[in-house]
DNA sequence: CTGAATCCCTGCCGATACTG
DNA sequence: CAGTATCGGCAGGGATTCAG
C-alpha cells in the first residue's frame, strides 16, 4: 500500500506520506537513514565520494576505525547498494571499493545534512553551551 | 576530484571537510544526525511540520509510540533547538509543541532523505544500474 | 592484504506503573 | 493532561584474535 508516485513532487510536509504512523522499513526516509545508519558510516561514504579506495586506504583515512566496524560498514553499504566491491584475483588480494550510482546520489543528501548542521552551529551558540 | 558539480557552497564532496577523520560531535553532519537520532524522531518532526501539536495529539498521531519515548524525543528535540515547548498555566495543563525556525529548516533535509529512499526503491528491485 | 569470529560492555527502546 | 520512574531485553560497536 505504498505510494510509489515518482512523477511529481513527492513532497514531505503537505502530502500523502502523513499516513505513515510507525517507523516502518518501507518509508523512504527510513530507508535512507538505514543506509546511513551506524557510526562512521557517513565518513566512509564521504571518503569514497572522493574516489574509490582499497580496504587499507580506508583504514588509513580513518585511523580510529576498527577492522570489525569497517568491514561491517562496507558489508552493510554493499547490501544497501551504496558501494560496489571489486575483487581481483592474484596475490596479494586486491579489493577496491567504489560508490555505486546510488551511492553517489548520497552526495546531495550529505550536503543537506551538512548545511543544516553548519547553520545550527551558527545560530545556536548564544543560548546555551558555554564550552570550556 | 574530477568534476565540480555545482557552486562552491560549503560542499561535501570536494573540499575541506575531508579533514574530519573521526565521528566528532563538531561535524555538521553529525550534528544533524544527532538531531534526527533515535527511532520515531523523524515521524515526530514530520507531524510537527504539519502544525503545532499537544502532547496527546502527538500520541494520537503515533499510537504505537510510548510515553517514555515520546517525552524522550521531545526533550531531545527541544535541547537540539528543533522544537519549542509552550507551557500554559492553569488546569488542566496545556502544552503546545511547535517547531522552531531551525526545526522548520529540517523540512528540506527530510525531503532529501525521502527522495533518495524513494529513488532507491525504484532502482533496486532489478539490478544495479549500468555504469555511465 | 582483506577480512571474519569472538567477547563484553554500553545505551536504546518498549512496557508498566506512578505523579503534578 | 502531561509527563517521570524503573526495569529488562537486545542490538551496536570497540578490542582482540584468527583465517583465506
Amino acid at each position: 500500500m505504498a505510494h510509489r508516485t515518482v512523477g511529481h513532487r513527492p513532497g514531505l510536509p503537505d502530502d500523502p506520506h502523513t499516513s505513515v504512523t510507525a517507523p516502518t522499513p518501507a518509508c523512504p526516509v527510513e530507508i535512507t537513514l538505514a543506509a546511513l545508519h551506524g557510526r562512521w558510516t557517513t565518513l566512509v561514504i564521504r571518503e569514497l565520494l572522493r574516489g574509490d579506495r582499497s580496504y587499507s586506504e580506508l583504514r588509513a583515512a580513518l585511523p580510529a576505525l576498527s577492522d570489525k566496524v569497517l568491514s561491517d560498514r562496507l558489508a552493510h553499504l554493499a547490501e544497501a547498494d551504496v558501494v560496489h566491491r571489486d575483487r581481483r584475483a592474484g596475490w596479494p588480494p586486491r579489493v577496491r571499493y567504489a560508490l555505486t550510482d546510488q551511492g553517489r546520489r548520497l552526495g546531495p543528501v550529505l550536503q543537506a545534512l551538512w548545511d543544516w548542521g553548519a547553520d545550527a552551529t551558527v545560530q545556536e551558540p548564544g543560548l546555551r553551551q558555554p564550552p570550556p
